[in-house]
DNA sequence: GCCGTTTTCGGCCCGACTGTTTTCAGTCG
């Protein structure tokens, strides 16, 4: 946990910086220390007594140096030097849209603005028009960017970006000479939170296209309004971006817009070497200007003899390195699920009836499906009685009669307690063929707690998964604490299952704790906690995340067949049992 | 501040839009 708060110390070391004008690349490096710290997956602490840091790209003497400041002593004394010569508000006024370092710094030191309500009361009084380089339209500007401040821009999850990106795709393909419409950036590389929309389009008549997304119906305000690019905000004050480019230059383009902006300037630098120019136009000769790709984006790679990177790995977090070595795993699709793992009926706190459940997870072409209602104690969401769940049992066995191939296993959601009991006795686990384990109440608990409750969980011979591991509601609720080394090494050694839940809320594990899980040898199943029909699609938004965490089809447990699944729960019963873990 | 199939020094990705400018700086992604 200890390199998020390094990260965000670089982080604001880069801001100090650039306040001050200094170097940006000096900037640039401090902001790439603090992406890569934030996905590292080993120990920074252990790293820093191995003498293992510059192993991390983009940190060299001197970052490594101030790692192991912060590790022994809990600060870093250049960042408190920086906060000491830097007014403490001027971040906020870097938030605002439209304002840069070099504009801060100008209020700072002509008008002594340290705050976004001193900005507006200035801008108002229209002080701000007497600044060199500043007119009204400037002003204007500035108290616009202020509202939406405001208002709050938060990060969408990505369940609701995708909705919104299929609306504005719909309008978009409406518009003459369009030839294709895809979604880029954070949302095609299925980020957690997406903040705005960016979406490309492939069209030989541009303004046609911007035209169709400045007069849609969902465009509360033009943000800006070019030849090929057009920025808007939505009637939900979301902010999309739309980029139109020719045909040719379509796979380019696409590569570029999708970033991460880290993967490309790597991608970039690699070209420079070559020889090579890369744009969002394609890739160019620097010697003759002549244009070697563009069409498509596998050409982008190739360009570089590098084979196609899935978008969701485009990080910068290693992916350039194995595809250059040809080891980029291949990684999960939606088609190798065979089933889905956790399912609620109405018989908790699910909305539809056990047989409408049971037909939308067989239409979805799945082997099996395991009803996971909650147990007795989780008052609040109908958890069942033992009676209920032996009922529900014959009910399933009953329907699996009639439905053929695909079948439905017993399975249960059951309330790992205060204390790490399980909210059922091992008489009635015996009966389910799947059991989850989850936390649902204690979550201000120590971490030292929580991971008891946890361990004690995955030690028990019929738990098959832990559910939501973390916790977290996206925007409500933070993650408890947990001790992943403890939990990951349990389940590793009872062949206990960690969920990735797909619900957009949770996405939990989340990516870099999944990729984690699994360099440490734990399995991992995609789920999609579905209380509504409607949420069994979010199996997609799951797959994402696994594949974010670079898993493939072996690494997931419901990628095995049912009697394979079967089988697997077995073993860890059998051994459980038997007094082996 | 990092980094090395040009290099231990001198590079470091590239372009669109805006506003205020008659040629460009600032911001953004």
């Amino acid at each position: 946990m200890r390199q998020h708060e390094i990260a965000a110390l670089f982080s604001q070391i880069a801001d100090l910086l650039e306040f001050r004008g200094e170097n940006p690349f000096r900037i640039r490096a401090y902001r790439r220390a603090a992406q890569n710290l934030e996905s590292l997956t080993d120990d920074i602490e252990r790293m820093a007594a191995e003498d293992r840091l510059q192993e991390i790209p983009g940190i060299g003497q001197d970052l490594a140096a101030k790692i192991r400041e912060y590790v022994s002593t809990g600060a870093i004394q250049a960042v408190e030097r920086l906060r000491r010569e830097v007014p403490a508000g001027i971040f906020e006024l870097l938030e605002i849209p439209g304002v840069g370092p070099k504009t801060a710094k100008l209020l700072y030191e002509r008008l002594r603005i340290t705050s976004v309500p001193q900005l507006a009361k200035a801008a108002r009084a229209h002080q701000l028009c007497k600044l060199p380089g500043f007119q009204e339209k400037k002003e204007h500007n500035i108290v616009r960017g202020i509202r939406i401040i405001r208002q709050g821009r938060e990060r969408m999850h990505l369940g609701a970006a995708l909705a919104l990106s299929r609306q504005v795709i719909e309008r978009l393909r409406e518009a003459p000479g369009v030839k294709r419409v895809e979604v880029a950036g954070s949302l095609r590389r299925m980020k957690e939170t997406i903040g705005d929309l960016d979406l490309l389009a492939a069209s030989t008549q541009p303004l046609r296209v911007m035209k169709a997304l400045t007069t849609a119906p969902f465009c509360a305000q033009v943000l800006a309004s070019g030849s090929t690019k057009s920025s808007i905000m939505t009637t939900d004050g979301v902010q999309v971006d739309v980029r139109v480019v020719a045909p040719e230059s379509f796979g380019a383009a696409w590569q570029y817009f999708t970033g991460s902006k880290e993967h490309n300037v790597r991608l970039r630098e690699m070209a420079v070497r070559r020889g090579l120019k890369i744009n969002e136009y394609g890739v160019f000769r620097l010697a003759t200007g002549a244009r070697v790709a563009g069409r498509d984006e596998e050409d982008i790679y190739r360009a570089l003899e590098l084979p196609w990177i899935p978008p969701e790995i485009r990080e910068d977090t290693g992916e350039i390195e194995a595809a250059m070595q040809k080891r980029l795993p291949r990684l999960l699709e939606l088609g190798d699920i065979k089933g889905d793992f956790h399912v609620h009926t109405n018989r908790s706190d699910g909305r539809h009836p056990l047989e409408e459940v049971a037909q939308a997870c067989k239409r979805r072409g799945y082997q099996y499906a395991v009803i996971t209602d909650h147990s007795k104690s989780l008052k609040v969401a109908g958890g069942l009685t033992e009676a209920e769940l032996r009922r529900l049992i014959s009910d399933i066995r009953a329907l699996n009669g009639k439905l053929g191939r695909f079948q439905l296993l017993t399975g249960s959601e059951v309330d790992i307690l205060a204390e790490g009991r399980m909210d059922y006795p091992n008489e009635m686990l015996a009966q389910l063929d799947f059991v989850i384990g989850s936390i649902h109440s204690g979550f201000k608990q120590s971490q030292a707690t929580i991971t008891n409750r946890l361990v004690k969980a995955i030690r028990n011979p019929y738990v098959t998964m832990i559910a939501h591991p973390t916790g977290r509601l996206l925007g409500q609720r933070e993650p408890y604490e947990v001790d992943f080394e403890a939990v990951f090494q349990a389940a590793r050694e009872t062949g206990t299952a960690m969920e990735i839940n797909a619900y957009p809320k949770r996405l939990d594990l989340n990516d870099v704790a999944a990729r984690k899980a699994h360099e440490a040898g734990v399995m991992l199943a995609v789920s999609t906690d579905t209380h509504s029909l409607d949420q069994l699609t979010d199996m997609a938004i799951g797959v994402g995340v696994a594949r974010r965490a670079w898993l493939g089809p072996r690494d997931i447990l419901n990628c095995l067949s049912r009697d394979q699944l079967l089988a697997w729960v077995r073993q860890k019963r059998k051994k459980g049992t038997q007094n082996k873990f």
